[in-house]
DNA sequence: CTAGACATGTAACGCGTTACATGATTAT
DNA sequence: ATAATCATGTAACGCGTTACATGTCTAG
C-alpha cells in the first residue's frame, strides 16, 4: 500500500460522500471550514492523479452537454480499504502532540465510512491520550513560567488551553454518541 | 528581503534569546512544547545555512576543548530587522483562518524582541479578527448541522470551540498586559 | 569498552506553493 | 461584449522527511 498525503485523505474522504470533480473539491476547500486545505489547482489535480495512479480512485470523463469536460472521481474498493484503515488505526501520543489536525480529519468522516462503533472507539482513545498529555503541558508551564517572558508564557498557556478544550470536546462528543445509542437512533 | 520559512522564524526567535548551535535548537524542538517543529537534522541544519546565506544570522566555530566542533549562531542586525518586521506586521483574516500556528509563534517571542506595546497591539488585532471569525464558524455550523453526519458536525464543533477558546485567551492575555502596565512592573 | 549523548552534515524524494496557460459557458 | 465562473492542467521552486554517514566525548 502506497503512501497517501493528508490532502490525499481529505480528498478521498470527500469522494466517499459522492463522486466529485477536482473543481468540486477545490470549491469545498475554498468555501467551507474544510479550507485548512489548499484549494490550488497545483495541489488538487496532482493529488487526484496520484490517487488514481495508485488505484485508490477511478475517474470518468463526463461530457454533459457537448465539450465542457469534467472529470469525476470516485473511490475504488482498494481506496475504501486504505481510507478505513487510516481512520481506524490506533491513536498514539505522537498523533496527539504533532498531528492533531490529522486526527480531526480522520474523525470528521468517521460515521459515513467506518461506523459509529469506530467513532466511539476513536473518541475513547483520544480522550485517553488527551488525559495523559494535558497535565504534562501544565506541568511544564508551571515549572518554567517564572523564568519566562510574559508573551512566551502566554503562548504556552494558549497551547495548554487548546488541548484542555479538546479534551472537553472529546468527552462531550463521546457522551453524545452514548445518548444516541441509548435513544436507539442511528 | 528574502523569504524565511516558519521553521526559519522559529529558529531565528530562539537565536534572539541566546546564541545557539543547531544541536541546541534540535534539543529544544525535541524536548519542549515548541516541538511542533521538526527536530530532524535534515530540517535544522539547512535552515540555519539558508539564514546565514541570506545574512540573517552569522556563525562562529566554537572549539571549546580541542576537536569537538560546535557551530554557534546569532542573529545579525538584518536578521533582527526581518524578525521584528514579521512579528509586528498586521494581522489579516487569512492569518486567523489559515495560519493560527504562525500567529502564536509570532507572539511567543514578542516581549523579548518587539516589546510590550507590540504585544498589546498584536493581541488587540487578534481579538478583533477572532471576534469576526468565530460567529461565522458558528453560523456555518448552525446552517449545516442538520444535514451532516454526527462525526462531521462534531469535527466542526471542535473547530468552533478552538477558536472560541482562542478568543477567550486573547482577551485574558490582553488584560494581563494591562494589569502589568497599571501595576508598573516590566 | 561500549552504549548513549553530543554534534554536524548530505542526498533522494515527495509534495505543496506560485505562477502560468488554455478554453467553455453564463450572467450583466 | 466582457467579466465572472466553470474546468483542467503543467512547470519551476522551496523545503521538510527520511535515511544515511561520520566522528567525539562521557558514563557505567
Amino acid at each position: 500500500m502506497r503512501h497517501v498525503s493528508l490532502l490525499g485523505y481529505a480528498v478521498l474522504g470527500l469522494l466517499h460522500q459522492e463522486p466529485r470533480s477536482g473543481y468540486d473539491v477545490r470549491r469545498i476547500f475554498a468555501n467551507t471550514p474544510m479550507g485548512t486545505f489548499s484549494d490550488s489547482p497545483g495541489a488538487i489535480y496532482p493529488a487526484l492523479q496520484r490517487l488514481e495512479k495508485d488505484g485508490f480512485v477511478r475517474s470518468k470523463l463526463q461530457s454533459v452537454s457537448d465539450l465542457r469536460r469534467r472529470r469525476v472521481y470516485r473511490p475504488t474498493p482498494s481506496g475504501r480499504r486504505v481510507f478505513r484503515a487510516w481512520q481506524t488505526k490506533s491513536i498514539s501520543s505522537e498523533d496527539v502532540i504533532h498531528r492533531m489536525d490529522e486526527l480531526l480529519l480522520r474523525f470528521s468522516f468517521m460515521d459515513q465510512t467506518a461506523g459509529q462503533a469506530a467513532a466511539v472507539r476513536f473518541l475513547r482513545d483520544l480522550t485517553r491520550e488527551l488525559r495523559r498529555y494535558t497535565p504534562a503541558l501544565r506541568k511544564y508551564l508551571k515549572a518554567n513560567a517564572r523564568q519566562m517572558p510574559l508573551s512566551g508564557m502566554l503562548a504556552l498557556e494558549s497551547g495548554a488551553r487548546s488541548y484542555e478544550e479538546l479534551l472537553r470536546w472529546s468527552k462531550s462528543s463521546l457522551s453524545k454518541y452514548m445518548r444516541r445509542k441509548k435513544g436507539g437512533r442511528g
